[in-house]
RNA sequence: GGCGCGGUGGCAGAGUGGUGAUGCAGCGGACUGCAAAUCCGUGUACGUGGGUUCGAUUCCCGCCCGUGCCUCCA
């Protein structure tokens, strides 16, 4: 079963073989944690959580790492002015990171390890590179010196010459060179800081995921994943650091980014009122229904998140829970091979989408209830491995908006009572005005065979 | 200025050198007391100008339009 995914390193797309036959090691860079994730930073969670199980089911064993950045100028920056203190800051911000990811579906990884706590090792690489003369320290900061690396822009395909015409750099007077980065830089006495060779300071932010995949990972790993806009200056740098602290060996083989997300046409932004947070869309539409709509668009693509869509994914949804609900109950099969092979080509998540769409057709189709059972089966295994589907059917339709004023169930079911006892009276006015008053109250009923079910539209 | 990405039917969104996915919306039909759900049928597309080819939406070149990045934004 070859997987082929796009690699950034080469622009294009390769066969995957991972460094070991039966283990898979991936990183991805996590959240700066000084405020509530939005759709933007839901994209990849949501994409590499699509990858992760894939590779679970591929290789059996994937040691899947994704870091939280705890120490930054951001979160510095915050707690001043909130007041809230910087630990607080950090620990509410990943507990709700994690509650919003986890509605989404997305499995933990296998490790999340915490910048703050690996500040030793971050020291050891920077003092690597000062010994190796690729770093050097100056007026309290320490700097790696891109020239010293004759590769350097390999990964964003830029040259030393093209970085300069740029120009659009604040050249700070202690660089040596106007490309350099800092590694260290020096913190006053109010903000966090670790003691170091070059005095108390904290460490620059490429250098936090440099220290982290090493110490969890090793030297050279198979995956590293993140947004487009990471491509450049953050991975490079972290290549630059981990190869050159490493005599030149690889940091990670396969370098996979996942495009950008507008909101309604627009770049999210707080003037522009259009930043959707994830907490917030929780509390309007389903996390699966969320998750679609990311997954709906390939992920290398730019997405355009709205409303519309939402509503799409939603309804599609409604459509396999649909096909799953009632007898017999489903149980999960094999994952159909149209879906696996969508996946394993560049995670085509909307062409898997479609499949899942024709095994929905195909439980509804179905004649006999063993041919029901096995589609039902067919359906929910596809849905899986996209990490959808994983709720009860009548839980699914029992969701509901947050704060609405809800009918009970034991009233539905008693109105419901009421309006079959008015449909055998021939009383149809009566029967529908019972379904209309539901209806206005968000509970749409449909009558089957088996008799009548009800669900929140 | 440099590097990069994209332009597919009313909308969303895959894909392919030659039988025009899929979903939503629309239209017609079946089913239903009427609906809903479901099933059946149905129309509309590949930014633009060249080139390669027996044949291009798919490959190559130009142009137009949109868009991302260029030191800490996922």
């Amino acid at each position: 079963m070859p997987l082929d995914l796009y690699n950034t390193l080469n622009r294009r797309k390769e066969r995957f073989e991972p460094l070991s036959p039966d283990h898979v090691g991936m990183y991805v860079c996590g959240p700066t944690v000084y405020d509530t994730a939005h759709i933007g930073n839901a994209r990849p969670v949501v994409v590499f959580d699509v990858l992760y199980r894939l590779l679970k089911r591929l290789y059996g064993s994937v040691t899947y790492v994704r870091n939280i950045t705890d120490v930054d100028d951001k979160i510095i920056d915050r707690s001043r002015s909130s007041g809230e203190s910087i630990e607080a800051l950090t620990e509410r911000t990943t507990r709700l990171y994690h509650a919003d990811m986890g509605a989404l579906n997305a499995l933990a990884p296998d490790i999340e390890p915490r910048a703050t706590h690996h500040i030793a090792h971050m020291i050891a690489i920077i003092q690597r590179l000062v010994d190796e003369g690729h770093a050097y320290a100056a007026d309290g900061h320490v700097l790696f010196s891109v020239p010293s690396m004759p590769d350097y822009g390999q990964l964003s395909r830029r040259s030393v010459d093209e970085l300069l015409a740029g120009a659009r750099i604040d050249v700070a007077p202690y660089k040596r060179d106007p490309q350099d980065f800092v590694l260290w830089k020096p913190s006053t006495a109010e903000m966090p800081g670790w003691d170091s060779p070059w005095g108390r300071g904290r460490p620059g932010w490429h250098i936090e995921c440099s220290a982290m995949a090493k110490e969890h990972l090793g030297v050279t790993f198979d995956i590293h994943g993140g947004g487009l806009d990471l491509i450049f200056p953050h991975h490079e740098n972290e290549i630059a650091q981990s190869r050159c602290a490493h005599s030149g060996a690889p940091l990670a083989r396969y370098w996979v980014h996942n495009g950008f997300v507008t909101v309604e046409g627009e770049k999210m932004s707080k003037t522009l009122g259009n930043f959707f947070t994830v907490h917030d869309l929780l509390g309007e539409y389903p996390g699966e229904a969320i998750r679609l709509t990311l997954l709906s668009t390939h992920y290398r693509q730019p997405l355009d998140f709205t409303r519309d869509g939402l509503k799409t994914a939603k309804g599609n949804l409604d459509r396999w829970y649909q096909a799953l609900r009632s007898d017999p109950v489903p149980a999960e099969t094999e994952l159909p091979f149209a879906v696996l092979a969508a996946l394993e080509d560049d995670l085509n998540t909307p062409l898997a989408i479609t499949h899942l769409h024709e095994l929905a057709a195909a439980v509804n189709k179905a004649h006999t209830p063993e041919e029901k059972a096995k589609a039902k089966g067919c359906l929910l295994a596809a849905g899986r491995a996209l990490g959808l589907l994983e709720q009860e059917p009548e839980a699914w339709f029992r969701w509901a908006v947050k704060d609405a004023a809800l009918l009970a169930e034991a009233e539905i079911e008693q109105l419901i009572a009421d309006r079959k006892a008015a449909r055998q009276a021939k009383d149809f006015a009566e029967a529908d005005r019972i379904r209309k008053h539901l209806l206005d109250q968000g509970i749409v009923l449909e009558d089957g065979a088996q008799g009548t079910t009800w669900k929140r539209g």
